[in-house]
DNA sequence: CTATTCTATCGTAATCATTTCGATTTGTAA
DNA sequence: TTACAAATCGAAATGATTACGATAGAATAG
């Protein structure tokens, strides 16, 4: 994902561009793990002196609306990656301690369906935590 | 589960028994599934008009610490359902109809040796959400 | 049974993340 | 360049949760 591509999605969906929201996207794009609304206003005030809380959680929530952005929940607060728009279902290992985040061929749902045979599945949520190669060797 | 269990472990950890802390485990119990906060606290003002919110909130968080509630976070608040004490790993399935969560025999974690050869896993989310027979029929 | 001592609860205020709002600024299309 | 809708600001409001001083209540020893 670039920040282009996001910025034209913006523009299709009728929505503007700014340095704000390109500078968000970047912020996202480098990260490639998960980030609260905190830490990018703390990232956002470096370059936005006075910038507004309602700046970022409102791009916040627009750019998970337009699907740019993924968000969980942990410790009461909400926590913001870039989406992959792969456009294929898939699931995440994510190293806790670099944040990279990658992609997992294999989804786990089969393993369940004689399990859950007269049940009604509609979602489900499954990540993997832990240390990628180069986090572990060092 | 059985209130007196929990009153029990709640002694054997200093702490009192009072009526409300076994009416709170008495909900969750009879629940079998996630309940709020804001739930909890609606069941309560029929037994104790003016229980306050410090007891709610105290209580939820002193019985996930001595795991006898587990909890997870949705749309920005906590959710919580009585622990399943049996020692063993497992996930659930929860209907989003009412709440209902069926533990799962299999765990998917066995599907990603290959993928993660070179990965070290330490821990993992897995929940499915739908509906359950009965919710799904109705 | 009573006194003593912590713990629990109450009522309320404070905190934290997030949302909302009126006024002002800015992007962009004509 | 003008005009207008959208974006931002600064600040106040909201909703969930936590904290606090004062009071009430449970448990234990005498």
């Amino acid at each position: 994902m670039q920040v282009d591509e996001g910025i034209a999605i913006l523009k299709e969906n009728g929505h503007k561009y700014t340095d704000k929201r390109a500078d968000i996207l970047a912020y996202f794009i480098h990260a490639k793990g998960y980030r609260s609304a905190k830490a990018l206003l703390a990232y956002m005030e470096t370059s936005y002196a006075g910038i507004s809380l309602d700046t970022i959680y409102r791009n916040l929530r627009l750019f998970e609306q337009l699907e740019l952005l993924e968000s969980r929940e942990k410790n009461g607060e909400k926590l913001f990656k870039i989406a992959c728009r792969s456009g294929t279902h898939h699931h995440h290992f994510i190293c806790e301690s670099c944040g990279l985040t990658k992609p997992l061929q294999k989804c786990p749902l089969p393993v369940y369906t004689e399990e859950l045979a007269d049940y009604h599945v509609n979602t489900h949520a499954f990540e993997l935590y832990g240390l990628c190669p180069t986090c572990h060797n060092s």
